[in-house]
DNA sequence: CAAATAGTGTCTTTAAGACACTATGCC
DNA sequence: GGCATAGTGTCTTAAAGACACTATTTG
């Protein structure tokens, strides 16, 4: 199945190994009603296609001549798809095997993105591009073994959640208290007290007021901005200690 | 400098993408002689080899024919430099760029080791290895941008140290509670409370008793053996809330 | 017994959980 | 006023920190 004669210009640079093949995919998550979504693209649905048909996590092949690096391809192939320019991104991990792609030996680098919903259900770059809700995507066939590497993406997402700031990255700017609350709430999938919720994120000094905000119903809000966009703050325990002989990663 | 021919087979499977040159490398810790030590191969001093001369983590190509996964090659690489059968081994992360390597764009993907010390200064699997203390390892001018990998490992190293079981990983078993407790200290840089340490250790139920081990002086201590060396515990909190309006990764 | 090391107990401190309470805005 | 939502206060609880105390081993 892998094919074993090595290209002319890696026998030179490499010598006797054949070069992989590369990708980049990035699994980008946003909460649109209610629910954490994450953005798939439908395969070309040619006989051509390795998985054709399929939803996949955006992402191919490296452009050596456009990427400067890693990181660079991952911004570039999230610019494509969803527009965003500032977002929370960081790596993942990679993927690579024998078997993952019929193509042969491919490894991937996979990164993990946070964005605030789109304006409206339009705004995606292009083309066949869709928000899919998580569970949904999980229970869906995917490409290659993306079901795999969203799985992965999902536990480290909510594993952050327990002990940062992260779900910041998945609001527009300002918003208030109860939203962020909420959104945290809709990532772990359980209520939180609100009195602890509030100590805690004042407490961690990640916020900073805008001024406040009126709702549909109800006492107007303050609404806060997030001091660094580029990293989560990190808070000092979890929010709740999990079962006791815990054994995670 | 990077050459955007692309190889007849890439021209095929991946239409206009030249494929990068792709490694594996690994971080590997131990303790030795109370300091946290890792281990730096020497590079070929040839005018051919891209950092003559230089100390470099351990690693290399992929190969495509002997490699079924990224982690089965770090394992084999692990192997070839250490001997060692079962480590804790764990995914750091990748780096990537068209410039890292001078022979053209490279990626490489970063395992991550803990193992105990070697029996004595030998046993070093081979040729040019040689443990190295880290703080003086990151002074020297390493190959690549293995510097930049090595201050990563270091800190993700430091920073799970604080919330989970990992330094038993790096003591040859049965061990004591005391002996735990001092390379906690060693890996952190300070000193801990011994009453907190061991209700944190034990309540965290990860170790088993093997039975009573002879100090060089003083009292018998109870030896214990981790009961998971695939996993490490995560404690429910970290041992020390740092600066309050902490940022981190 | 003294020194050295292992192991325990008790009180304090930190920050989260539970939950009732007050505050503000709209009908 | 009544409802909805925002925000606070107070008590409890979980687990770490400080530190003194007891226990065991060797000489």
């Amino acid at each position: 199945m892998v094919n074993k004669k090595p290209t002319p210009r890696s026998s030179v640079l490499a010598p006797g190994f054949e070069r992989p093949l590369v990708t980049v995919d990035v699994v980008i998550f946003t909460v649109i009603d209610e629910r954490l979504q994450v953005l798939l693209v439908r395969r070309p649905d040619t006989a051509s296609d390795p998985s054709p048909g399929r939803m996949a996590l955006p992402g191919g092949f490296i452009n050596v001549a456009l990427d400067a690096s890693l990181y660079d391809c991952a911004l570039r192939k999230l610019e494509e798809k969803t527009g965003f320019e500032a977002p929370y991104l960081e790596q993942l991990g990679s993927w690579g095997s024998a078997n993952r792609d019929p193509r042969g030996w491919c490894a991937t680098h996979v990164y993990f993105a946070l964005v605030p919903p789109p304006p409206d259900d339009q705004a995606l770059g292009s083309e066949a591009s869709e928000w899919v809700e998580v569970e949904a995507a999980l229970r869906k066939r995917l490409a290659f073994d993306h079901a795999e590497i969203l799985t992965a993406a999902v536990e480290r997402l909510r594993g952050k959640v327990e002990y940062t700031s992260l779900p910041a990255f998945l609001l527009p700017e300002p918003f208030t208290l109860p939203q962020l609350q909420r959104t945290y709430e809709i990532v772990l999938g359980r209520p939180m007290d609100k009195s602890a919720f509030r100590k805690r994120m004042l407490d961690a000094q990640f916020l900073t007021e805008t001024g406040p905000i009126e709702g549909d119903a109800g006492r107007t809000a303050m609404g806060y901005r997030v001091l660094d966009r580029e990293r989560a703050a990190v808070f000092p325990r979890t929010f709740r200690a999990i079962e006791s002989p815990s054994y995670r990663e």
